[in-house]
RNA sequence: GCCCGGGUGGCGGAAUUGGUAGACGCACCGGACUUAAAAUCCGGAGAGGGAAACCUCGUGCCGGUUCGAUUCCGGCUUCGGGCACCA
């Protein structure tokens, strides 16, 4: 052993050991309980960063802490490969998107290896592989075939100067993010998944789900948004197609003073025809971005559109307006409006001098009326004719069964979850299988025709899609025929090769079907840990998908991941400049100087290469398109593996937002100094001495104490708590009192050489590669330490003969009493009364009464 | 705007089921060792008062429940995440 800790030296050499010997290879073994750790796999944009470290860090623990537990552990790793970034830095550099991906694998992989993750790397598989993405065209074409898939307009975020389809994140302030032009809204045949058939389940499998943190659940249930209403249709005055609206309320039916309608909708379109002052407003408001955050925070604008409807009971006549802030994507895209009752319509019934109108009245005395803001609350229905008096479960009824006997309304179950819109006009994505013939009929791709490859020897003009511009990919024939077909251009959204790559890592290499029998063994995942903002989108992706796998027969359980770990976001403040065509730089951290005032607040910042000032942005999300991240490699290379993996477990619990620092690295560092070196001078020296008769000194029970505490806390806190910080700080505490243990007699070396072999157990799953230095050197030489099993408590070294208990006096923290550890609550009680500085408080008061809580503290309360 | 989280010393955080607020670590200060530096070791520290014992205040803000609240409830404030084409 090296009396100096030297990671550079013991950590490749160990990695190289693992990878000679396979030591994390597995395969399906169904006399072993079976253990799936799985990390959100990362998108390749160029080099890890600090949220992969944290997240793979910790999948990392709980796989080597689940092997110490005698589990058969897969923990596979790939590349969530296709992406906006890749087709960015073709734009920009000139270089194929599948070039410079395959070139960031390589190299993140090597940054994997670096930090000793215990990955089976047989398992790697890459998205934009035609060998994966073959068998998510193929499922596509069998969905296509159930029924599942189909093709509608939906409106896109267009850049009229880049003539191309820009994502949300390319909108800045209304403008497309390199042409700088208005963008415009436009509607495009895309292809949508039939989600909604399984809002149901999606919505009621999250009960079962123990194992999902409830803010997780709670977000994903809000999401879809399950809420029964009613159905209405109201006849317009002129004839023709009834305008239909749902509605939660139909309780305050007779508080509908007028109708409002999307932009898009038919009818604001009818009407703006002929119509200059329609028709610039449907304009303006094709100039709003597709974000719903932007969208939401529009003023409410609106404009008669001189057309009426009949109200379906009182037959009166209610304007129909069209509104900015109703959605064509939801629902029917038309709306009541009953402004004395909801929010919104108050406040744009008040813009526009509508009439208000109270229907409904609260069913206690107090009537706050509706002069200054809606009444939302349910209540008893007033100005409603015969259904007055009635309460919202009564009116409901009533109001439905007499619309539905005119056939004017029905009850219906809406959701708010659409649709899953999952084609993308992109290059670098998995094409989608399909062709169409010259008269745009399209024509699903035969299996025998799959993959549909992506071309990846491309050049780039300008941004669009290469595919637009290549007959040789575009030009084909109808699948089993030799009639010419144009092929599809459009590739599928990436949420769609991440919503079952999962299974996929347990049959990689099938080549006759999309996933085979292993799968069986290994689903569903055990623990899947990944950010927490994909809370939603992704997560809900996946169980859709592992549903419609189920269904295809291809997957059995109906979730895919029984736990959830969520980690929190690694955060960082920005820095960025404006410049004047409202184009934003953001700067690295690294590259800017802060200035800051003596309590450590930056007060301002500057770029290290101009020394000219930078604005000092929100602390964020470290992201490639704030560039806000820190290269952990600097830290790696100047620390090793093992202190940036401890330091990133001990700087907060997993689910909490860490912002990060790295100027606390160094403690982590001096950690692992201090127990190498105390191992090192332990292991130097024999022990003196022979055991004396009458066992351990009290220092030494004290210490073994320690030593199980120790254990049964670590265990209960990677376990079941996954809160590593604190593991890692008991840890640290065992060592400190094992650094003030001294001598060499025959007991304490033993006890020592126990507390040592504990912390290095309790570690091994953290700081892998010291610690199997440290496991070899205490003379464990027979079994590798990944396999080692995890410590065990001795119940006999917890007991106590003594506690202390806390003396409170009407709350107040008074003193402190030592009683055996069994005493009974009144011997508590009476060694808390005598404590001095407890009597002192008692002088002139009289006891109330006394709570004593056994084995913690005793409360005199006093008047 | 809507949905979901968070706010505790100079800093990251701890307090697990309502029971000693500040574990562990960083930074800092003082001391030891050293020709010196690095490294290491010992000690200090929430704020205020006091020679000390000890006392008062203190977990974003306001209010409530309780013998007892960082923890539970109501209202606010502020920061972060998501909002369907970033992944």
């Amino acid at each position: 052993m090296d009396e100096r800790y030297n990671p550079s030296a013991i950590e490749p050499q160990l990695q190289a050991r693992w990878q000679a010997a396979q030591s994390f290879a597995v395969r399906e073994d169904p006399a072993r309980e079976k253990f799936y750790c799985l990390c959100m796999f990362p998108y390749p944009s160029g080099r890890l960063h600090m949220g992969h470290v944290r997240n793979y860090t910790i999948g990392d623990v709980i796989a080597r802490y689940q092997r110490m537990q005698g589990k058969n552990v897969l923990q596979p790793m790939g590349w969530d490969a296709f992406g906006l970034p890749a087709e960015n830095a073709a734009i920009e550099n000139n270089i194929p998107p599948a070039r410079w991906t395959r070139a960031n694998i390589d190299y993140m992989r090597g940054q994997l290896q670096r930090l000793g993750f215990g990955y089976d790397w047989a398992r790697e598989l890459a998205t934009c592989d035609p060998t994966y993405y073959r068998w998510e065209q193929w499922f596509f074409t069998q969905l296509y075939a159930r029924g599942l898939v189909y093709r509608k307009t939906a409106v896109v975020n267009w850049d009229p100067i880049d003539q191309t389809v820009l994502a949300n994140e390319q909108v800045i302030e209304g403008r497309g993010w390199r042409s700088g032009a208005l963008v415009e809204r436009r509607e495009i045949p895309q292809w949508f998944v039939r989600i909604t058939a399984y809002a149901d389940e999606l919505l009621t499998d999250l009960d079962r789900l123990e194992g999902w943190p409830e803010p997780v659940k709670t977000m994903q249930r809000n999401w879809i948004g399950r809420s029964e209403g009613l159905s209405i249709r109201f006849e317009l005055e002129s004839g023709g197609d009834a305008l239909e609206v749902f509605t939660t309320r139909p309780d305050t039916l007779f508080g509908v003073t007028y109708m409002a309608v999307a932009p898009e909708h038919p009818i604001a379109k009818q009407m703006a025809e002929g119509n200059d002052e329609i028709a610039a407003f449907l304009a303006a408001c094709a100039q709003m971005s597709t974000a719903e955050s932007v969208f939401e925070k529009l003023e409410k604008l609106g404009l008669p559109l001189g057309v009426n409807v009949l109200h379906p009971l009182t037959g009166q006549l209610l304007p129909v307006w069209v509104a900015n802030f109703v959605l064509m994507s939801y629902g029917t895209g038309a709306v009541m409006s009953v402004p004395g009752h909801d929010q919104r319509d108050y406040e744009f019934a008040k813009l526009y001098g509508l009439p208000i109108k109270q229907v409904i009245f609260p069913a206690a005395d107090a009537d706050p009326g509706i002069a200054n803001v809606a009444l939302t609350e349910k209540g008893l229905l007033g100005n409603s004719a015969e259904f007055d008096g009635l309460d919202f479960k009564q009116a409901f009824d009533a109001i439905a069964e007499k619309l539905a006997s005119t056939g004017r309304a029905e009850r219906r179950v809406q959701y708010r979850l659409r649709d899953w819109l999952v084609s993308r006009q992109r290059y670098w994505g998995c094409p989608i299988p399909v062709v169409y013939t010259d008269t745009d009929t399209l024509v699903p791709e035969s299996p025998e025709r799959l993959p549909v490859v992506l071309p990846e020897d491309v050049a780039w003009q300008g941004v669009a899609s290469p595919l637009l511009g290549m007959p040789e990919f575009t030009t084909t024939t109808l699948p089993g025929t030799t009639t010419p077909a144009r092929r599809e251009t459009d590739t599928f959204d990436t949420f769609f090769e991440s919503s079952w790559y999962f299974a996929r890592f347990c049959c990689p290499d099938s080549d006759s079907a999309m996933v085979d029998y292993r799968a069986k063994y290994w689903m569903p995942v055990d623990i899947y840990i990944g950010g927490i903002e994909h809370a939603v989108l992704h997560l809900l992706y996946a169980r859709f998908f592992h549903k419609l796998m189920r269904d295809a027969g291809l997957a059995h359980g109906d979730e895919p991941f029984t736990r959830l770990l969520t980690q929190g976001m690694v955060c960082k403040e920005t820095y960025f400049r404006d410049t004047e065509n409202g184009k934003r730089t953001y700067f690295s951290p690294t590259a800017v100087e802060v200035a800051t005032d003596d309590k450590g607040r930056a007060i301002s910042a500057q770029l290290t290469a101009d020394g000219k000032a930078v604005q000092i942005g929100p602390v964020e999300k470290m992201s490639k398109s704030k560039n806000n991240g820190i290269d952990p490699q600097t830290l790696i290379d100047r620390y090793g593996a093992d202190t940036v993996r401890l330091y990133t477990m001990f700087a907060a619990p997993p689910e909490q937002t860490l912002e990060w620092s790295d100027s606390a690295v160094e403690g982590s560092y001096r950690f692992l100094r201090g127990l190498w070196r105390l191992t090192f001078e332990h292991t130097r020296k024999a022990a003196i001495g022979a055991a004396a008769a009458n066992g351990l000194s009290p220092e030494l029970k004290a210490v073994r104490r320690r030593i199980h505490e120790t254990i049964a806390k670590v265990t209960d806190d990677i376990s079941r708590r996954y809160k590593f910080n604190t593991a890692i700080a008991a840890v640290m505490e065992l060592v400190n009192a094992l650094q003030r243990l001294n001598g060499h007699e025959v007991e304490t070396h033993r006890v020592r050489q126990e507390g040592l072999e504990a912390c290095v157990l309790l570690l091994a799953p953290i700081v892998p590669h010291c610690a199997d230095s440290l496991w070899e050197a205490l003379g464990n030489t027979a079994n590798s330490l990944l396999d080692t099993p995890w410590p065990k408590v001795d119940t006999t070294a917890l007991i106590r003969d003594e506690i202390e208990l806390v003396v409170q006096v009407s709350g107040k923290k008074r003193g402190i009493v030592v009683v055996a550890a069994d005493a009974a609550a009144a011997v508590a009680e009476s060694a808390a009364l005598a404590d001095l500085n407890v009597q002192r408080h008692l002088q002139g008061h009289t006891v109330r009464k006394v709570v004593v809580i056994p084995g913690r503290l005793v409360n005199i309360v006093i008047d």
